[in-house]
RNA sequence: GGAGGGAUGGCUGAGCGGUUGAAAGCGCUGGUCUCGAAAACCAGUUGGGGAGAAAUCUUCACGCGAGUUCGAAUCUCGCUCCCUCCGCCA
């Protein structure tokens, strides 16, 4: 949510940044909206008024004994009368609040203005193009040879889109995982958490999720409970609704756990294997930081998301948004990319974003600085890093000729020493 | 799922329907005292909205939402969450 009074003093700026996000949001009944709530607020507090000063009055003259029946009698018509503004008041309320929501949140000014991920900058490269002597195949066709990858069985379970890990394959998951966590706990200082998958709707609209994309996500019905898109929503809201103190932030959290989007309107699009599926593994990393710091913050987090890949030894790129590619609460965002030779493409792994004060306004998590004011903390996340594009990397880059896949070094502590997935 | 109890400020915890935005204690902040500290004493210490240059004024909020009333933290109803016991289950 932005803050209210930049609508207010510069609306233009707001209606560029929807333009420039591809957002549809209209602001034309803004004004309107909030200026006849405010002259009706404005009443409602001079009648309550009058309300709050004559109760006392009709308090002491019954102290005294005295009739007050004709007091009583006006305050009755008061009383109505503040009922009835009071409803008015909130149908406007309710109004300028959905809109609100569903403003999204303005880009940062370094970020280029365009239309489509054409218009994205790639600000980094790291590794080199790995040279086969043989065509790399893509991790579909791998793992189902190496029998780590099932996706028949894995759609007569559950349907398209979902994956079924099977002995090494399982294995290489697990030993991912338990690599980044330890990874960003013990070098990078995050503290681990492992948030419900579960969450209300309030959770959901205070990381922005709602309302815009209902559609995208896995509803419980009958509870009114979300499956997580990603951790960011439940992590993020660790702290709503608090004042978080000066001297602990900044507040680091690593979580992992798994993913569900229903990929609504993605359909035909990265059909094979598990490049897009409803289902996923992830270790996300959430930081709550002072406004001052959000910026180099969001650098920092950057750079220990690309850590991982580094350490695993895997190419990627680094990509910088454009505004139209931007998401809804986003105010800058960095894209990791890494190099799938199967696929023959790069693959989205993070998305690492500074929210400013947008997550937090509305979730309502502020802190004191040292001046003893109260402000919004700034709120950053970014994946550290998702794990089954990272696998199809791993699969596809280190496969050899013969159809086995090395293990990368720095996971075969995690996987009890094995060095090869030979096909069993 | 059944029965009962509860939800008040950073925390503990009072609170007859009418100066209770809220006692008291703790904590925290500032001050006095001290070479310094502790103790003691004094003062301050919730948040949102509106008006104002400011001092300040005003309004809302005692889990959430309705209702009764001239007036609700206090009474009624619904919901949510927490606790205890019983049942069921991992």
């Amino acid at each position: 949510m932005l803050d209210i009074n930049i609508i207010r003093n510069d609306i233009e700026r707001v209606k560029q940044a929807i333009v420039n996000k591809n957002e549809t949001t209209s602001l034309d009944s803004f004004q309107e909206l909030d200026s006849r709530r405010k002259t009706l607020l404005i009443e409602c507090d001079e009648l309550r008024n009058k309300r709050n000063v004559t109760s006392k009055e009709i308090s002491e003259l019954r102290s005294k004994k005295k009739d007050a029946s004709e007091l009583i009698q006006e305050m009755k018509g008061v009383s109505d009368q503040i009922k009835q503004l009071e409803a008015e008041a909130k149908v406007l309320s309710d109004d300028l609040d959905s809109l609100l929501m569903r403003i999204p949140n303005i880009p940062s000014d370094d970020v280029p203005v365009g239309k489509d991920p054409t218009s994205n900058v790639i600000v980094k490269s790291w590794g080199d193009k790995k040279a086969f002597s043989f065509t790399p195949l893509p991790h579909w066709e791998l793992g189902k040879e190496l029998g780590i990858l099932d996706f028949e069985r894995a759609a007569k379970i559950s349907g398209a889109g979902f994956t079924l890990y099977m002995g090494a394959g399982a294995r290489l998951e697990r030993a991912l995982c338990n690599f980044m966590l330890d990874l960003h706990t013990q070098e990078h200082g995050y503290i681990e958490v492992l948030p419900p998958y579960l969450v209300n709707r309030t959770s959901m609209t205070g990381t922005g999720q709602l309302p815009k994309l209902e559609e995208d996500m896995y509803r419980i019905p009958e509870d009114d409970l979300f499956l997580i898109p990603t951790a960011e929503v439940p992590v993020t809201n660790i702290h709503a609704n608090e004042i978080l103190s000066n001297k602990d932030l900044p507040i680091l959290y690593a979580a992992y756990t798994p993913c569900f989007r229903r990929e609504a309107g993605s359909y035909g699009k990265d059909t094979r294997g598990m490049i897009r599926v409803h289902q996923f593994n992830k270790v996300e990393l959430v930081k709550f930081v002072r406004p001052e710091t959000s910026y180099d913050e969001l650098e920092s987090l950057l750079s220990v998301s690309e850590k991982v890949l580094q350490l695993l030894g895997l190419q990627y790129q680094v990509v910088k948004l454009c505004t139209g590619d931007l998401s809804f609460a986003a105010a800058k965002c960095y894209d990791i990319e890494v190099w799938s030779p199967g696929v023959n493409k790069f693959l989205e792994v993070s998305s690492c974003s500074n929210f400013e004060d947008f997550q937090a306004r509305r979730s309502n998590i502020r802190f004191r600085d040292d001046e003893g004011n109260l402000r919004f903390v700034h709120t950053i996340n970014g994946s550290g890093v998702a794990l089954p594009r990272t696998m199809i990397a791993i699969i596809e880059t280190y496969q050899r000729e013969d159809g086995t896949v090395e293990i990368p070094e720095v996971l075969r502590p995690y996987m009890n020493g094995l060095d090869i997935i030979r096909s069993v």
